[in-house]
Parts: C-alpha cells; sequence; structure tokens
DNA sequence: ATCTCCTTGTCACCGGGTGACATGTTCGCC
DNA sequence: GGCGAACATGTCACCCGGTGACAAGGAGAT
C-alpha cells in the first residue's frame, strides 16, 4: 500500500493518465489521415508507428487491434443504451421505447464516424465493414435483452429480435442517407424519419 | 489452341474437376467437425491441412481463407437473388416483392447453416460471426438497388435501404428464433411470421 | 535521493496468407 | 505407346497483424 493517487485498480494519477490518452488521441488522428490518404490495407502498422515515432510494438500498447484506432473508445455504450432502454416506463410500447432511445443517444452511438471520409473508408474496408456491423449487432442483442428485461413487458425473443433489427435497420439507413449527403444533413432528424416511415410496426 | 475439353477459362475436364470438388467437400467436413469438436481459433489450419493429408499451402489452393471453409460456395446468390427481385412485376410495392422472393430463396440463402452446429458456431465466433454479417450486408445492399431498378418505381435510396434493413431483420430473426428451436422449425415459416409481423410496414 | 511503477524498444515467436520454384502426376494427342 | 502441356503438391521464404518476455531508462511520490 504504497503509491497514492490509486482507486481499485484504476490509475487516477493525472499527468500519466492524461499523457497517455493524448498520445492515444494523435495516434489516433495520425493513423486516421494515413488511413484515409493511402488505404487501410495498404498502410501497415508500422508505418503509423514509425510516422508517430515509435515502435509497432508501443502501438499496440495504445490499441489493441489495427482496427481498433478507427472505432475510438466506445466505452461499452452497449451497457448504457440497454440502461436506458430497461428504464422506460414498463406499459410503453417496445418499438415507441427504442424510439425513443434511440433517437436520444443516436450521436454518441455514431461517433466514431462524424467524419464522412472516416465513414466511407470504414464502408470500403470490407475488414472494416464487418467490425462495424459486429459491434451493430452485438448492441443489437443487448437492446433486445433489455427490451425483455422491463418489468411486465412479456415479450418473446424473436419478436425482439425483430423489433430491434428493424431499429438498427432505421439507424442504418440513416447513416447511409447522411453519407449520401456527404455529411451535410441532420442524423437525428434523419433517424426521425426512418422511424417514421417504420412506424406502423406493431 | 490445343487441349480440347475447356470453355472460355472454364475447364470442364470432368475427372479433374470432379475429384477437386470431392477434395473440397472432404476437406470442408473435416474442417466443420473440427472446428465445431476443438473451437474455430483453436483449430489451426495446418491441423486441418494434416488431418487431411496435405499442407497448409495446399489447403488455401482449395479454400482462399481459413473463414471460407465454413461459408460454404455461395456462388453469387446475391446476383440470382437480385435478377429475382428486378423481375417482379412493376405495379408490386417493393415491400410484397421483397417478401415473395425471400420466402423462395430463404433455403438456398441459409444452405451454409443448414446444421444447427455449424449456425452456433458461427454465433459463437466474431470472426465468423462478422464474415456473416458482411455477407448479408453485401446482399442487403444488391436487393436495395435491384428494387429500385425496377421499372417505374420511384424508389429512393433512403427508403429502399430501410425496406431491404427490415427484410434482413425478418431473415436474421427467423435464424435466431430457429436456433433456439435447436432447428426443429420449419425456417421458412419463420420467415413467414417475421414479415407479417412486420406487415404495416409500407 | 531513492524506491517504485510505467513506458519503451528489442527480439523471438505465432498464425493466417502468398509468391516462387521444383517435383511428380495426369491428361490429351499424335 | 510415348510425348509435351497442364495440373497438383510440397517446400521454403516471406509478409503482416498480434503477443510474450526481458532489459533499460524515465518519471512519480515521499
Amino acid at each position: 500500500m504504497k503509491y497514492p493517487r490509486c482507486v481499485n485498480g484504476e490509475r487516477v494519477s493525472g499527468l500519466r493518465e492524461r499523457t497517455r490518452r493524448a498520445v492515444r488521441a494523435e495516434l489516433a488522428e495520425l493513423a486516421l489521415g494515413l488511413f484515409v490518404e493511402r488505404g487501410y490495407e495498404e498502410t501497415k502498422v508500422e508505418d503509423v508507428a514509425a510516422a508517430a515515432g515509435l515502435s509497432k510494438r508501443s502501438f499496440f500498447r495504445y490499441f489493441p487491434s489495427k482496427e481498433d484506432v478507427v472505432f475510438g473508445d466506445v466505452e461499452d455504450l452497449a451497457d448504457e443504451v440497454a440502461a436506458a432502454v430497461r428504464s422506460r416506463p414498463a406499459d410503453e410500447p417496445p418499438w415507441t421505447a427504442l424510439r425513443i432511445v434511440l433517437r436520444e443517444w443516436e450521436e454518441r452511438i455514431h461517433a466514431a464516424q462524424r467524419d464522412p471520409a472516416v465513414l466511407r473508408l470504414i464502408e470500403s474496408t470490407p475488414a472494416l465493414r464487418a467490425r462495424l456491423h459486429q459491434r451493430r449487432d452485438e448492441m443489437r442483442a443487448r437492446i433486445a435483452a433489455a427490451l425483455r428485461e422491463r418489468p411486465g413487458a412479456g415479450l418473446d425473443a424473436f419478436t425482439a429480435d425483430l423489433l430491434t433489427g428493424c431499429a438498427a435497420a432505421a439507424l442504418d439507413a440513416a447513416g447511409r442517407e447522411w453519407l449520401r449527403r456527404d455529411g451535410d444533413a441532420d442524423r437525428g432528424e434523419l433517424v426521425d424519419r426512418a422511424f417514421a416511415a417504420l412506424a406502423p410496426v406493431r
């Protein structure tokens, strides 16, 4: 029990943590630039590391994988969204709950893709697309579970999957439309329009 | 212009091609067995190759990647489904066209996952799930394009994405339900139920 | 000034995937 | 039946993303 600023595993040692975050951010920015400029596959991790003045090994101490550079920190967003869903009133229809929660969280869900160039990069790189879909589906599954956990809502798994799948499709379509407009549109409003078009569901 | 049985690039040399297919099938079956038994990540390509009595290099001459062993030949199914969509009557509403075509092609779309064990393997392996979603979305995109190409159907890209996304969700939910029932259900009927639940759309 | 962590680089290694070359095997034709 | 072309296979070296281990240097708090 020697050292000072540390709370159950989490180091809060000010400077140390701050520089770490700074390096991470700089590394990410640099990497994104290279990826957009020369292509994702064509840019080796070693290139990024060298450009930032560190070794390949050190790169992997900041990011668990090359792909993770693109998808920033999405620190367990799924948990928070699921919690938001769970805390909707029990008598609210599932679809309405989804619409309200997703409309509210849309911005943070799409946080990693606020730059059209990056989203384009993702769309045009199979490995990144795959990762994106994977994240999306993971969140979908947690939301489906959350929907069913609401007290009183006797929702079967099939319907929960169906509804969350459609909600994901709505977000997805909104994202694509936003990209088509080169980022020149209000994503929130697009999400609204998507949900509106599906309004009759359930 | 020497050799005989070959038509513009496609070799039809009977035996050669047949043995090739046979080896491929055997290799796939063997690999699937190992994957299900010991896990996908835990099974090295070298193990599979050795079990089949060939070298790692030869394995990659039969399959372009380890993942492709799991997702059999899906020889451009997307093209065929897209064509089917395109050939629906022009005055048929998009959602109806989707329902009919997907109901009809469901079996072939899910061909790679007719064994619950394999589907479970996919679901429990991030790399495979990612690949599955990737394929699914690729097909979705082509179907969306096909929907818009129908003569007379002035369908905007946004709506097309939305509808195809929901259709994909329907297939997906059906697949999951089927898995929940351990493969003991009629997938076609599940797809019907999914579409029925979403019937009010558009 | 010291005693710790923390960070970094280096090196060796793994596993999926590829290119090149050499060796057989098989096919098709004369 | 024998010949040359096409084919399949194995081997070897290599690339790239990713990881474990170890050693050395720098920065933290007291």
